[in-house]
DNA sequence: AAAGTAATACGAAAATAATCGTAGATTATT
DNA sequence: AATAATCTACGATTATTTTCGTATTACTTT
């Protein structure tokens, strides 16, 4: 039963991974950074989420809490697999070079990149 | 004017990225195997896809021949772009390191990234 | 040449997602 | 204590995407 967010609900998703928690005003302010949407549709969206059981929320306070209910990494493995499958037929190594080559990393980046290749190079099964 | 496949024209698309080129019911077979939808769906699925630019067809026979009409690694890119931005608020490096950690990757491929980033090191612009 | 098979075209239904308007309740301001 | 501002709830509308049924035309087989 894989609980899997919409397009917009991913946005606030991330957007609440980065905050821990927020209120429904807060996530729309940031929201309205980059999108042009009222804050009924906000709010609607977070309900929606609830029901779905991407977040949880504290009603204590007339101002409900929300946060994330799905965990990030979690979230983003199952995501990362079906858009791998999707638009690089599965291949890793396709993305992995699309997204470096496109996105200008810093020294530091690559440097973290190699170590964490390293470390799987450590255990590597190597099937092919 | 971008013009985006949906999620049903992505899986097509990438079928005839692999094929690169079939008929109708040559992609509707390959895509049964994964997807159980009936062979007007994707028919019609291209031509609307026909209709928005994504592929381009030569229909001199009765059974028409469906090419890809976007450049893989165009496409790709801008793909790869919008989910980076929405599930890993943007960054590569993030991105790349759950990409490698789940997929469980080859020496060889591991070295060819490691071949890529050397290359991208060398002309580095380090901003940060 | 008749019957069956395979193709496209087209419209429209069904499913999913996104947006908003309005009502009602609570809190803050004057 | 009246008015305004801020919330949530909820239904409804709109937009988008996916799916398929039916008609028509072109081949294939008998």
């Amino acid at each position: 039963m894989e609980a899997k967010p919409t397009e917009s609900e991913l946005e606030i998703l991330s957007l609440l991974w980065q905050m821990d928690k927020a209120s429904v005003r807060e996530i729309h302010e940031k929201l309205a950074e980059t999108k042009d949407t009222g804050y009924t549709t906000t709010l609607k969206t977070l309900q929606n989420m609830f029901s779905k059981g991407l977040v949880t929320r504290d009603d204590a306070q007339r101002t409900h809490i929300y946060y994330p209910a799905l965990d990030q990494a979690k979230t983003q493995k199952s995501l990362v697999s079906t858009f791998m499958a999707s638009t690089f037929g599965g291949s890793a190594k396709n993305l992995v070079m699309q997204a470096l080559g496109q996105s200008n990393p810093s020294k530091e980046e690559l440097d973290e990149i190699r170590q964490f290749m390293d470390q799987l190079t450590a255990k590597d099964h190597g099937d092919n």
